[in-house]
DNA sequence: CTGTTAGCGCATTCAT
DNA sequence: ATGAATGCGCTAACAG
């Protein structure tokens, strides 16, 4: 039932040519206050809205916003789409987004078909397989397209452009430290997100507040999560050889994962091992004992992607502004799983 | 860096006309093979990449679905996003996600800018607000517009199109059903979502359940939850009054939210007080103890969903399909939050 | 087998 | 103040 109503319709029905109806809707002062308002009524009467993809092709952008994210079920990546859609519509972007599925090949045929003229520059977070392959050529080559890229969260230095991060390393030292100054003798790490940029910095705080906190004798310990139901069972022959009273977990689900598995034992939490994890979601709030945990700030996080890309898509081209790195400061919210001071 | 290279510029390279190259990039037996291998090799070798925008344009198709969902931190929501987006790529579409939010505005500025030529039809779950306000006016105005639009989980019968759904009657009936046949004497239902097409089914089938099955002065007890902080409240005074041993919960979360309360409060579960959620996701696999929970297979939902909206889309145009509904059955998994028998 | 032409819907430059 | 003409990049009907 009925054709879209365009431009050339309205010309007809106003007897006005189409450039003149095109440039009355624009309000071009050009055009008499009049016929303006003749053809504006006349295009609300039959509902008129202009082809986007029509004027896309026309004005060479699209309005729309690219974004890769490598899996919609964690928590934070839900945040964080939750941000940047807020944020584009409020500045009249819409956003595609395509899931990687933590995939590389997923991540470039995505990139590849939306830099076909479907977006005017992406959003990504970068898959586990990118990170093991150590190839970014298709995100180079991207940008050298004029297609801008904001990276977020999982971000390399081997790409230049916009980023926004989270103080990993720093929340990760911090967490470490709260639970060895709050008496902590044995804490281990547990990371199901080994190969990423945010997995290595939170590795390497953890183990810096190790090095400056705890007693010469503790020792590093890194456990990587590959697949939950194998970790289950390594983790529960794990604990009969060692005793821990200390966990900081690289993200929501590994935390309670892990804690349920110590309770599952017969250990108490927190009297017994207090545990700190990364993300606050929906998860966390609702454990038992619910979850001390560092709020990543995603919904800011992608507000702010998603700002940082938009002004360079609308700055002026001749100032090539340079890339700048902006880094969200976490905050540790204190739940039930912690025994921790101050 | 680079202007993306055209049909025009392979031409102009070739010494071909931009419609031989055009056909012979479309392997189009009219052109010669020797030439069609060139082109190709050209195209290749520059690296060409047809402007999805303006092949939109001229096909009047844009390959793209339009997907509108209330709330994507919801777990449920977000997988069927995920059955929806695996399907679309797999059969050469792209989705363009907004996020009503719940709100009535939200959904109808996101599908009139969608309809603006953006996408080829819609897969939609109609927001909260819109079912208070009964207006399912922008449904019926894009379908007009020959849009063909999906509804999925939240339906009305107000808009005559594709629906995909889950057997929600039944399912709350058979959950109520095994709770009263394995002892409970007192069951509630407790819904975050009472206005919706989905809550009102789960109540029926609740209260059905109650009708056929339990002792003669049992009553309906249905406990709404418009926001958890004052429900927290509310229900603590309420579990007061009242002695409670079953509760059957709308989704996930207010399952979890409530039987976290009841724990609070000293009663075991399942000893004490039997629950059964909907959606199965994250959250009820990792509670303590883990959720006894409805899976309404969001996953499969999505595909089925984005299945039969491009079958629509690719379907001869004057053959008018009837349109169907699709129910989908869930299953009960169990786990250790109720004490259900066989 | 190849090229010319037209047109998708819009914005815009350049006449009038 | 208005309109004609052009072109964004592509496909396709039609001519040769």
């Amino acid at each position: 039932m009925s054709d879209p109503i365009t431009l050339k319709k309205l010309a007809h029905l106003s007897n006005f040519s189409i450039s003149t109806v095109s440039k009355a809707l624009a309000d071009n002062p050009e055009i008499s206050k009049g016929t303006r308002e003749k053809v504006k009524k006349l295009a609300e009467l039959y509902n008129y809205t202009p082809n986007l993809v029509a004027r896309s092709l026309k004005q060479r952008r699209t309005k729309t916003i690219g974004v890769i994210i490598p899996n919609i079920l964690a928590h934070f990546f839900a945040k964080v789409l939750v941000g940047i859609e807020k944020k584009a519509v409020a500045l009249g972007y819409n956003i595609i987004t395509c899931i990687s599925d933590e995939s590389y090949d997923k991540e470039v045929k995505s990139i590849q078909m939306l830099a076909s003229g479907s977006v005017d520059g992406f959003i990504i977070s970068i898959s586990k397989e990118t990170y093991i392959k150590e190839d970014y050529q298709h995100l180079i080559a991207t940008i050298n397209k004029n297609l801008p890229v904001v990276l977020f969260d999982r971000v390399t230095e081997n790409v230049l452009c916009d980023k926004v991060i989270i103080n990993d390393f720093e929340s990760s030292y911090d967490a470490t430290k709260k639970l060895i100054t709050s008496g902590c003798k044995n804490v281990i790490f547990v990371s199901p997100i080994n190969h990423t940029s945010v997995g290595i910095e939170r590795v390497n705080g953890y183990n810096k507040a190790l090095k400056d906190h705890a007693t010469s004798n503790a020792t590093s310990q890194i456990l990587i999560i590959e697949e939950y139901k194998e970790f289950a069972q390594y983790f529960n022959t794990y604990l009969e050889d060692h005793t821990i009273d200390g966990i900081v977990a690289a993200d929501e689900l590994s935390a309670i994962y892990t804690m349920n598995l110590i309770i599952g034992k017969g250990l108490r939490v927190p009297e017994d091992v207090s545990v700190i994890g990364f993300t606050d979601g929906i998860l966390s709030e609702n454990s038992n004992p619910p979850l001390t945990t560092v709020d990543q700030h995603g919904i800011e996080l992608g507000e702010i992607a998603t700002k940082k890309l938009i002004n360079r898509l609308e700055q002026d081209n001749s100032i090539q502004n340079e890339y700048t790195t902006t880094t969200i400061k976490t905050t540790l919210i204190k739940r039930g799983s912690a025994r921790i001071e101050d």
